[in-house]
DNA sequence: AAAAGTGCTTTGTTTTTCAAAGTTAAATAA
DNA sequence: TTATTTAACTTTGAAAAACAAAGCACTTTT
């Protein structure tokens, strides 16, 4: 038997990452003040989620405008969406035997 | 809409916590050192997270002997089922959409 | 001009995680 | 019988992570 933990992507472990994880694997783009109202966080907190989640490459920022108000968007990446169906494959296999 | 993370487990938050649960789910008992060696654990921070279970009332601890040597080992609560099921539940309505 | 919104960064506290060492008690080896 | 080992912890302390709150730069709305 090997350990059932071990191909679980660390960056997932977070609950709030997997929320945002989760709404860009369905969601082309996604709003800051979106993910903020959704997931239910303060600024600073999600700002650094995101950061994590940039710094590895799992999503990628827009910056842009709708109309002339500035308007920051976030997508997934290829590697994101890699990382993240390794990550519930690995979730699977734990618990799949139910 | 609804925050998709709202309804996760904070105890299953932690992998290791989680595969405790996912381990104890399959089996009846499982010793501790058992559960030591699949998830690769020194002893003081399995005992620590083994402890946050049996707060929350999740696992059962039997403390038994094989021959005269003292064994303990861990089952899975009603509760626990039912906690463990509900934050699968949870997970499963935020990534289904897949 | 004042107030409010967007998207951060910074600061500092609290919480969580974890390894390492110490502990107790029994078992086995010398 | 003394020493060592194993099991299963507890305690301690340090590092990492999470988080709220405040500050900031810029723009828009009032």
């Amino acid at each position: 038997m090997k350990n059932p933990i071990a191909d679980l992507n660390k960056i997932f472990d977070s609950r709030i990452r997997l929320g945002v994880m989760s709404m860009l694997v369905v969601n082309d783009e996604i709003g800051f003040n979106d993910l903020k109202q959704m997931l239910e966080l303060t600024d600073g907190n999600l700002a650094s989620h995101l950061n994590t989640l940039e710094q590895a490459e799992f999503i990628k920022v827009h910056k842009g405008f709708i109309g002339r108000k500035t308007s920051t968007t976030y997508s997934i990446t290829e590697l994101g969406k890699q990382a993240f169906k390794a990550h519930l494959d690995a979730l699977e296999k734990m618990i799949k035997k139910l």
